[in-house]
DNA sequence: GTCATTGGCTAGCTGTACTATCCAATAATG
DNA sequence: CATTATTGGATAGTACAGCTAGCCAATGAC
């Protein structure tokens, strides 16, 4: 397969795929002379997934740059490169230590998580995101606490561990179960989003009484 | 309050403000003089709604803009107040009318709003996001039948009915309301997509058998 | 009277995700 | 075998977003 025919076989242009291949996201063709290397189903596919991570995911390239390399490695388990993908999600929040505000909302974050039980490195970027978010509410005025994010915890834990982590197929290639990890968390957490915000649509519509059209 | 003041108060650097004047996003404060203006505390109030909106929500300044001037428009429901920010968090997907992959991906979107008994204004570009998502997911051979996301939007509906539209402050100043309502649609948003991720982390840590450190 | 601040303006900067153009080498085609 | 198209590789340019910086005359505080 030459260049055109993975294009025309993906949907993406030429010149964004010789970018992708500078990026480093795509690994290079085969070369079978000094003008032509031979591409197949694997470009095809990873294709799929960057386009899937960047339009769906919103990831930036560099960030899937860094989830690409963690599903390549051989050497990494699931959970280290599932967690790649978490770091990559969670969109840099940089903490203010200084803060006072700040480290409050953090230690809420931290003590929510705790109460939860769950198992999340204290490094973890996503700690920071949430603490970013709970001051957010805080600002607003609006409930913040453990408990008023409980329902929210009990439908994430849910979700996960009934459908997202049951659909893994592990005794598959290792790499179809990486992808289907990374793109699943990707995706769902969209799947989920969007979803929420049709839930309000709907649930706006009847209570602030719109007539039926 | 002088600008320098607001600044301060916000924690927004002056040259941002004066761009988000520019751009309409911040009422212009009362002239006293060629040389001054007077802000108040609605203007720290709007810059937070605005950093609220940039920063947890990721909107752009073009969708703040729109989302803003409906907040303000006093002759504008509850319901259209929503809508715009709803809209404004979908992130412009162009729907691809000619491919038949596509239409099949929108027509179940469709299907599934209308099993739910959804209330959904046909036009909205919700549909078209839960369309591509169905359609990466299907491209990836992963499900995105109805029943397969059944779960998710019962997740959602939960969530919105039990939780967020009942903290709404109805009686207060429509100001308020319409606030709480869009930064809560914007910001829970992000939080249940955080502790998702969070609960992903922690089940992934135990499913792939990580020693507890 | 001096000096910092303000609003208003225009211009510049940084980063991201591409596009476009050029080139010589090669492959396909008649 | 001659012509035409395509390829990989490289470099440069584009478009947009979200600020940031500089300048200016008018003004206000001390």
């Amino acid at each position: 397969m030459r260049i055109s025919q993975l294009s025309a076989a993906s949907g993406v242009p030429i010149p964004t795929i010789k970018y992708y291949l500078r990026e480093g996201l795509l690994p290079p063709g085969e070369q079978t002379s000094a003008t032509r290397a031979e591409y197949d189903v694997g470009h095809v596919r990873r294709l799929r997934l960057i386009r899937a991570l960047l339009e769906v995911g919103r990831l930036s390239i560099a960030s899937i740059r860094k989830v690409i390399a963690a599903v390549d490695d051989e050497d990494l388990g699931m959970h280290k490169v599932l967690g790649t993908a978490h770091y990559a999600l969670a969109p840099a929040v940089e903490a203010h230590e200084d803060d006072e505000e700040w480290r409050r909302a953090r230690a809420e974050a931290d003590r929510l998580i705790a109460d939860l039980g769950w198992r999340i490195d204290p490094g973890a970027p996503t700690r920071d995101e949430l603490a970013q978010a709970i001051l957010t509410l805080d600002r607003l005025g609006m409930p913040a606490t453990g408990e008023a994010l409980r329902p929210y915890a009990a439908a994430a834990i849910d979700l996960v561990v009934e459908h997202e982590i049951g659909t893994i197929p592990i005794d598959g290639p290792r790499e179809a179960a990486v992808e289907a990890l990374v793109v699943g968390t990707v995706v769902h957490g969209r799947v989920l989003d969007i979803l929420r915000r049709l839930a309000h649509e709907s649930v706006s519509a009847r209570f602030f009484g719109v007539p039926e059209s």
